[in-house]
DNA sequence: AGCAAATTTGCAAAACTTTGCAAAAATCTT
DNA sequence: AAGATTTTTGCAAAGTTTTGCAAATTTGCT
């Protein structure tokens, strides 16, 4: 039996259960657990699946391992998230934007958190509604379903009404001479108002946003107090962004 | 079974039912309650489920609706839904107020309907926004945990912005002399703008809040249009109702 | 306010992984 | 073909993670 045919059994194994364990490996190739353990080790680093304690799964099995990774909470989202939740401290009064970005940063909010909470991020609501120190204020308009946030003429007169200690921004495209822009003009508008309502503005950027350029513009990068990515503060992509705004750690 | 393999298995309970207890876990997957508790705890500080006391639901659900459905669509909610939907021919734009009633409402609107609804109702925002013939518009203000509805003034505010063809009225109590009465005056200010913004106006009543009075006074059952409760039009309890308001089968 | 249930926290035992090492097998060199 | 070199294999010690239990705390309800 050699390593190949092992590893083509082992995948044939993934295939069909959508799950090896490094016990079955061993029993039914007859090897021991420790060459089991490093085949599926090998293919691991090929990416043809992925390592669990106890065995291996099929990256598809669950969306934690591989498929949502990305389109849900990434390593680079949480690494942001925290990042921001650190600038929360002595804050009353937060406008929280639309994105997933925003819903790391709300799920990742600790138990003992006490804050007031606006958003027109429809998302955010099942989650901040069930915390407990909480105070959510929604921004009402027209719904919309691609981004689920609430946009429009009344989402930019309400935001108006309220004043923020701090503006949590989901930045679509932010570059150094264009600024901050935005993909939908109705979303744009809202950032606009939100950006007006508040004392301090946060732009929260995943770093495959930097310097990208969309067709509305916001504001410009002068106008926002600082930036978080996922980035170290002294990473060589961020120096176009040190004249205007504060990077964070 | 390995963590992921659990939490395979409790993502698709949830894509099920919706719900997952801490209990039912446990039970099903062979694990103490304590390794239950952990897995959903994983499972929501990656997004994937929102916890709340007992248990957890899909992000997308209501976190504070923790039952079963057929308690919470019980025959009678059935019985007034799809009275209600009758009554929406014709209509272009529909005010839906607060209430598990107007779940049952918006989760029996055929796949067919193009509708255009104005609520302070979070719990109908993943139901209707999910619905491609339906416009949502969302009413903002500052959320209340225990309705799931946004309340206060800006919610008032806003809806004297719109202009309905209907107003679908979740019912606390309603009586013959004192009319319309709600238990929280917040939500009874919600109630008395959006009548003035709306041409016609139907009362959704379970027939055990028939014949009862709250401390806030909502309007006077002349200044409704019509009835619809669970019992057939005829019926004696209806009786006391039948001078002001139309009565619905 | 007070009771009961649910939840969080700390802890130690158990299960699983990693790491280093030496023997066996395969491959290469001359 | 014999010896040298590399790769693979199995083993054991050291290090991590996971798990269930129990105490302490919080929470929801009346």
């Amino acid at each position: 039996m050699t390593k190949e045919e092992r590893f083509g059994l082992i995948l044939k194994e993934l295939k069909a259960s959508g799950k090896v364990s490094f016990e079955a490996v061993a029993s039914q190739l007859q090897v021991s657990e420790d060459t089991a353990r490093r085949d599926i080790d090998a293919l691991s680093k090929n990416g043809l699946l992925v390592k669990v304690r106890g065995g291996a799964m099929a990256p598809s099995a669950n969306p934690l391992l591989f498929q949502d990774r990305e389109e849900l909470f990434s390593d680079a989202k949480k690494v942001i998230a925290l990042k921001a939740l650190q600038q929360l401290a002595g804050c009353r009064t937060v406008f929280m934007d639309g994105g997933t970005t925003m819903l790391a940063v709300a799920a990742s909010l600790p138990a003992d958190t006490r804050l007031r909470v606006i958003t027109h991020n429809m998302a955010l609501v099942p989650v901040l509604g069930a915390h407990p120190g909480v105070e959510l204020i929604v921004l009402g308009g027209q719904y919309d379903r691609a981004t689920q946030t609430n946009l429009g003429v009344q989402t930019c007169l309400e935001a108006a009404r309220y004043q923020a200690d701090l503006y949590l921004m989901g930045v679509c495209s932010a570059d150094p001479a264009a600024g901050i822009t935005a993909a939908v003009a109705a979303d744009g508008e809202v950032k606009k108002a939100v950006l007006a309502s508040s004392l301090k503005t946060l732009a929260l950027v995943n770093h495959e946003k930097l310097n990208t350029v969309d067709f509305f513009r916001v504001c410009e990068l002068a106008a926002i107090d600082g930036l978080i990515t996922e980035l170290p503060s002294d990473d060589p992509r961020l120096d176009g962004y040190r004249a205007g705004g504060v990077e964070l750690v």
